[in-house]
This record gives C-alpha cells, structure tokens and sequence, in this order.
DNA sequence: CCTTGACCTCAACCATGCTCGAGGTTCTAC
DNA sequence: GTAGAACCTCGAGCATGGTTGAGGTCAAGG
C-alpha cells in the first residue's frame, strides 16, 4: 500500500472532513508534505494524531491544549507508543479530575433537590459551580 | 429590604457581569420590570435563577437547554422548590450520563496507554470518543 | 483532448457566550 | 444644581472550532 495519503483519503479514513484537515494544519495541530504542485500528502501517523485529537477533544480539551501536549512530541522521528502514551497518562488525570467535579456537581445538585438554598451563599452547588467555573474558558468571574 | 434589585446589584450578588445579564435577557433566560425612566429591576427569585444558569453550565449544558428547562416552568408565579427539583433531577440524570461516558473514555484511554491501536478501527478508545462526539455541539460528523 | 473529481487558497460566515465602547440618560449625594 | 456613578441601547468585537463558497489548478480515465 502507498505510503503518503491525500486530504481526501485521511478525512475519509479519520471521519472527519477535508476543511477540518486544513483548520488543524493551520492550527499547527498535524503537518502535511506537498506534492511538487502543492498537493497535501501526508504520513500514516496522521491518522493516529486525527484520533488522538478526537479522543482529547471528547475529554473536554481545547485545541490549544491539544497543540501544546502535541509540542512534547519528538520533532525528529515518528512519535512511538511511548510517546503517546505519555500524552495520555496526562489527560487521563485531567479526566479524572473532571469527572471527580462533576461527580460532586451530581451528589450536590442530588442532596440540594427542594432544599431551597440555590441562591444563598451556604449552598454548597453554588459553591460548586463557581470551582467549576473557574477553570472554564473565558474570565467570567469580574468579582475581585 | 428593598424587594426589587438593579442590574448593578443582581450582577454583584450573583457574580456575573451586568452585560452578561443583559444577555440573559435578550435570550429569554431572565426576565426584569422596568422603571418609567427604562432601568431594569428584578425580583429576587432572579439570583436563582441566575444560580441554577451557572450551575446548569457547570454541568456542560447550553444555555438553549438551560432556556428550554425554564420554559417548563410556570408563568404565572415565581418557582416553587418543587419547581426547581423538577429541573435537577433531570440534569443529574444528565450528569451521570454524562459521568458515565467520561469514565469510559478514561478507563478506555488507560487501558490502551501504549498500546498502540489508536489508529484502527477497533481499538475502544475511537469508538469511545465517536460515540461521545455524536452529542457534542455542532455538526462534526459528515461522514454519511 | 477533454471532462470530472479532487485539490488548492483565501476570505467570509456560522453558533456560542459573552465583553467593550460609543453616545446618551437618569439617579444620588453633596 | 452639579458631579459622578449607574443605567440605557445598539453595534462591533473576541475566542473557539470549524464550514462554505468563489475562483482557479491538477490528475486520471475514456
């Protein structure tokens, strides 16, 4: 089998389309060859990054954060196992610390069901929320 | 003290920013009076409702699902606690749901630390992140 | 040769969830 | 009655994660 795939083969392949090939290329998320009239070709580990990139986007990553995990990889050779397994243990953290928020999110919002105190600084969903909202996206929280 | 509240003072007691409230407004998330010269004023049930608003994101939801969770509410009168239990116990549900497809991402990102199926078609973790990506936001997948 | 599909670039657009600024009014306190 | 804070509307702008379309080139088959 040929080695280098085109835009057309990897969006088939990897599920997602051509444009968003070119959004991750410009994003600095994935890397292409061009053909001598400019046309994208790209190595088989381009599909193991699309993967890598759905998976870390389903955890709930940005893009950014994928693109600055993706600058640990090694520059020179073809990532290994080793190396993306590394990524990994990273998110997989990050995930269960998510998970650990929005467990204690449920058992909050479970305990304070009718309890009337959704407004008062006590209530510990309020509370709750605004941990959570820390780490989102965005300065929302204006109160110094 | 006073019964109806300004934007200034709703937007101090609930954390968010004036022009945020307005927002809500304009989407229909938030209702206010307004005095004969034109400013807002609001009932106090509006810092709960502002509450279960950040609460509901905390939980990942949109505030298109947060506006169609309150328009079950009634009309007529302010929210009983029942009201809003009503509203909870569905987003926990969601919540768990939602706990429960994060868990498996992590459990299957675990188990494949290294091993180096990322790519293929049979390796968990794709189909993991595909099944999470199908309710994410957005038409991703134009794969027919 | 010529059509057809795949590819190229670049700019514009979409949704979401807001913020910021301009330009103007109102309220509160002294 | 006047300063300054708080309020108003409306339009533009920002970040994220892409899609869509125009206008043009390239490659493969008949």
């Amino acid at each position: 089998m040929r080695r280098e795939l085109s835009v057309g083969e990897v969006a088939r392949r990897a599920g997602v389309a051509v444009s968003a090939l070119h959004f991750y290329e410009a994003e600095g998320l994935i890397r292409s060859q061009r053909t001598p009239s400019g046309h994208r070709r790209y190595g088989r580990d381009v599909l193991r990054r699309i993967a890598v990139i759905r998976v870390a986007q389903a955890a709930g990553l940005s893009l950014r954060e994928i693109e600055q995990a993706f600058a640990t990889l090694p520059e020179a050779r073809t990532p290994t196992a080793k190396d993306w397994a590394r990524l990994s243990a990273g998110w997989r953290d990050l995930l269960s610390e998510r998970i650990r928020q929005l467990t204690r999110l449920r058992d909050d919002l479970t305990g304070c069901i009718g309890c009337g105190c959704l407004s008062l600084d006590q209530c510990p969903l309020r509370n709750a929320a605004d941990r959570l909202g820390e780490d989102g996206a965005g300065a929302r929280l204006l109160v110094e």
